[in-house]
DNA sequence: ATTATCTATAGATCTATAGATAATGC
DNA sequence: ATTATCTATAGATCTATAGATAATGC
């Protein structure tokens, strides 16, 4: 039943990679131990040789969507980003999608260890897009103000959006109308505007 | 043990509003029937002469939660409104503030029925700051868009703020940044940059 | 010898229901 | 007679642990 160091630590990794799927798409209190290594190909007393609690999982997965959702996005610029984070694509791929909109509403209750990787994503977010070539001290303070505003825009209408009922016109709206404003405000706004 | 009509009613109305708060605070996964049914004063066996599921309580309890702060923020105008929304004790009193901000996450996972509160709600919030004193089509139109932006902008920034860990300085930040371009930006912006 | 995994289970908790009780409302 | 509430419990599920197993790694 024992299996090489190797193997064991691709246990661990895709224990990791199905939590971070399946706690976007239902929530941290919404998947369970077993189901979640049943999900893996695994039993579920195998899990706490790996993890010591489930909340020590709930960070690790947390920084596993994170840095995941970072690798798709790396290399577009912000209005490409934009485009793809307010689409409908976007909002219904909950399980591949943005960690920080799926999970923050939830990640406000759960221990500081799970919220410290969130403000981790989020400055990683951030700096994503730090545009500047070599602008002054004053530049970089301004745009660095436009991104938390533009990536608080952004999350705030894909998770009302989501709230919204299937179809639900509003739901669009919200979207299109948020996709809209920060495309025309983006810096590098020449193309796509669909 | 049976109680008068009018008493029922004062019960029910008494697990509703226990119910908005308490979800607010953990999620609706987060507070048990049981829990809530006591910290209304009643046993919990109770709980289903009044509710068909926990779910229908969601419901209820999401467009009780809504309706509460509307009356809280009704009579202020978009200024006030930003600058309390985006508050620092706004973020930290998460069962008596915003219902949106604090159950969007959950409500994606939840039935339609649950969702439909919250469509309802955010027009509501939509709503609620209809400056136009008779504005011609376009003017509407154009308003709405600034408002669903304002709107979208604001819960974002509240719910990154409350993922982040407590005293984070990038919780204040984001709260501090939006909260200055909202209220530049916002129609009657006067009085109160703090 | 160590340890990753498995089976089995302890102990809590969860939603929901059944049946008794006792006061209201007709 | 109806019904709001209570006690008690069924049946699922949840996190976590204990002990056995068997293959790795020294």
């Amino acid at each position: 039943m024992k299996v090489t160091k190797a193997q064991a630590q691709a246990n661990r990794t895709r224990i990791v990679e199905t939590a971070a799927q399946l706690f976007r798409e239902r929530g941290y209190d919404g998947v369970g131990v077993a189901e979640l290594m049943a999900a893996a190909g695994l039993t579920h007393g195998g899990f706490y040789k790996h993890f010591g609690s489930k909340a020590d999982l709930m960070a690790e997965a947390a920084a596993s969507g994170i840095s995941q959702n970072s690798a798709v996005s790396s290399g577009m610029n912000l209005a490409d980003f934009i485009a793809h984070y307010l689409s409908r694509e976007h909002r219904d791929s909950l399980g591949t999608g943005c960690t920080i909109a799926a999970l923050s509403g939830d990640a406000a209750r759960k221990p500081e260890e799970v919220k410290a990787k969130f403000a981790v994503g989020i400055e990683n977010s951030l700096a994503a897009f730090h545009h500047g070539e070599s602008c002054g001290k004053r530049d970089r303070r301004a745009e660095r103000e436009m991104m938390i505003a533009t990536f608080a825009n952004a999350v705030g209408a894909l998770v009302l959006s989501r709230a919204c009922p299937d179809d639900s016109p509003l739901a669009d709206e919200i979207l299109e109308v948020c996709r809209k404003r920060l495309l025309a405000s983006s810096p590098d706004n020449a193309k796509q505007e669909q």
